[in-house]
DNA sequence: TTGCGTGCAAAGGTTTTGCATGGCA
DNA sequence: TGCCATGCAAAACCTTTGCACGCAA
């Protein structure tokens, strides 16, 4: 009950598989369909789209809009839905995506938590923060 | 020295007085486009866009991915430069887009600016804020 | 004359949608 | 048979880029 699954959605195991072993990391659509092809996998980019969304409303993956260009980025995020350990910051100068600890933001988290006025509950792991990189800082 | 500017960027002004009109709502380059047509300004969309851009990068407008197909939405920030008042948040579930007050998550701020890693600064008024709205929470 | 903002059109890219196909239940 | 994932192609959309023009210094 694992090598194959010919019917109910093959491709939404390769798509996840291929985010698996590039966990930590951002693909996008295009990204994933070129590594599905080279390994061989006959997908079209509808099916990407289409199984991504999927995903993403499962909660198996996290969805990225990192820039108006680029597009929508997606990551693994686990069985355990959103405890990926560290949250993206973007850097506004020089573009780079950084990870930081999600440990050493927790206290923020918390306050944000409790900052939403009551009625918005914050989700680090899905927001994608903006600022200034240490290397841009000099 | 005010009504006219002839040459040296005339559409610059009018950009940014659409966006001041606005002040609060976040528009995209398309919903700009509109409303200088519909006050009777010629402009192209090469202009909004660079001029888009220029604006950003002085620091004058903010601009936010909200998603991927709506494209950057753009907003006016006025001249004390990220003193807008508050940040914003979209809720996953309805895709609504709410505005929290600044000084509600003032000590968040801080807490993720101590938070960084010592090497990235974050700044809030720039990232959109991901959660779940008071509505979409029962 | 030179510099720069501008408009138009075309190109590039991502994402969505319609339709027909084929396999599983 | 009925449902649903799939592939292909086309469409829609946002954004960028190239080129020529015009106005101000």
């Amino acid at each position: 009950m694992s090598t194959r699954m010919p019917y109910k959605s093959r491709h939404r195991e390769q798509i996840l598989s291929v985010l698996q072993q590039n966990e930590g990391e951002h693909m996008t659509a295009g990204q994933i369909l070129d590594q599905l092809r080279t390994d061989g996998v006959s997908i079209g980019v509808a099916t990407i789209y289409r199984q991504l969304d999927r995903l993403v409303e499962e909660g198996a993956v996290n969805k990225y809009i990192v820039d108006a260009v680029t597009g929508a980025c997606y990551e693994f995020k686990g069985e355990h839905g959103g405890e990926s350990g560290y949250v993206h910051c973007k850097c506004e100068k020089c573009g780079k995506l950084v990870h930081l600890e999600r440990a050493r933001i927790e206290a923020a988290m918390q306050s944000l938590a409790g900052a939403g006025d009551g009625g918005f509950e914050l989700d680090c792991t899905r927001t994608l923060f903006y600022g200034i990189c240490r290397d841009c800082r000099g």
